[in-house]
DNA sequence: GCCAACGTTGGC
DNA sequence: GCCAACGTTGGC
C-alpha cells in the first residue's frame, strides 16, 4: 500500500464537504506529474492524507482511502465546465482522476508550520515542491504524522 | 493581497 | 530546442 497526499482548497471543498460527500472523484487536476500519479501509481485501497491549502494556516485535516483506480476525467471535454481542456477527448483522454472515500477526521489537525519544526519530514515534497497538488508520501512520513495528530 | 516559485505555451 | 512571457499555486 502507497500513500500519498492530496491537496484541496477549503472554500472550494473542504474535508467537511467530503464527509458529508462519503465519496467523491477527484476531477480538476491539470498537471502532468499528478496526472501521471493518478495514472499510474495511485492503486486501490492507498491511503490518502487530505491537505487544506491556500489558507491563513495550512493543514493536513483528514484520512482517506482509494476505491476507484484511474479513469479518464470527463469534465475535461465538456465545455461547459471549468475544468474543460480542449485538447482532451474521450476518444484521447488527456487527464485522468480517481475516487477516494473518506475514513476519518485526523484527531488533531497538524499544521504546516509543525511539519516545518519535524526535520524526519524534511524531506516531504509538501515542503520541497508546493505547487504539486498530489504527491507521495512515505510510510515513515506517513506514520509519524499519525502519531503527532494523536497528540 | 502580494509575490516567489515554477509549470506551460508558443514564437523563433 | 531555447527561452521569454504568461498563468497558477499557495505560503505568508
Amino acid at each position: 500500500m502507497n500513500y500519498w497526499l492530496f491537496k484541496s482548497e477549503p472554500s472550494d471543498y473542504s474535508f467537511e464537504n467530503f464527509i458529508s460527500d462519503k465519496e467523491t472523484c477527484w476531477e480538476g487536476i491539470r498537471n502532468y506529474q499528478a496526472r501521471n500519479f493518478i495514472r499510474d501509481n495511485i492503486k486501490i485501497n492507498d491511503e490518502v492524507l487530505f491537505y487544506h491549502s491556500n489558507i491563513s494556516e495550512p493543514h493536513l485535516v483528514g484520512l482517506a482511502k482509494v476505491i476507484r483506480e484511474a479513469y479518464p476525467d470527463h469534465y475535461s471535454w465538456n465545455k461547459e465546465h471549468k475544468y474543460y481542456d480542449l485538447k482532451s477527448s474521450p476518444d484521447n483522454p488527456r487527464w485522468f482522476m480517481v475516487d477516494i472515500k473518506a475514513i476519518k477526521e485526523l484527531k488533531r489537525i497538524v499544521y504546516l508550520k509543525e511539519i516545518k519544526q519535524e526535520p524526519k519530514l524534511s524531506k516531504m515534497i509538501l515542503l520541497n515542491n508546493s505547487r504539486l497538488s498530489i504527491q507521495p508520501v512515505k510510510k515513515c512520513e506517513r506514520d509519524l504524522i499519525i502519531k503527532m495528530s494523536n497528540n
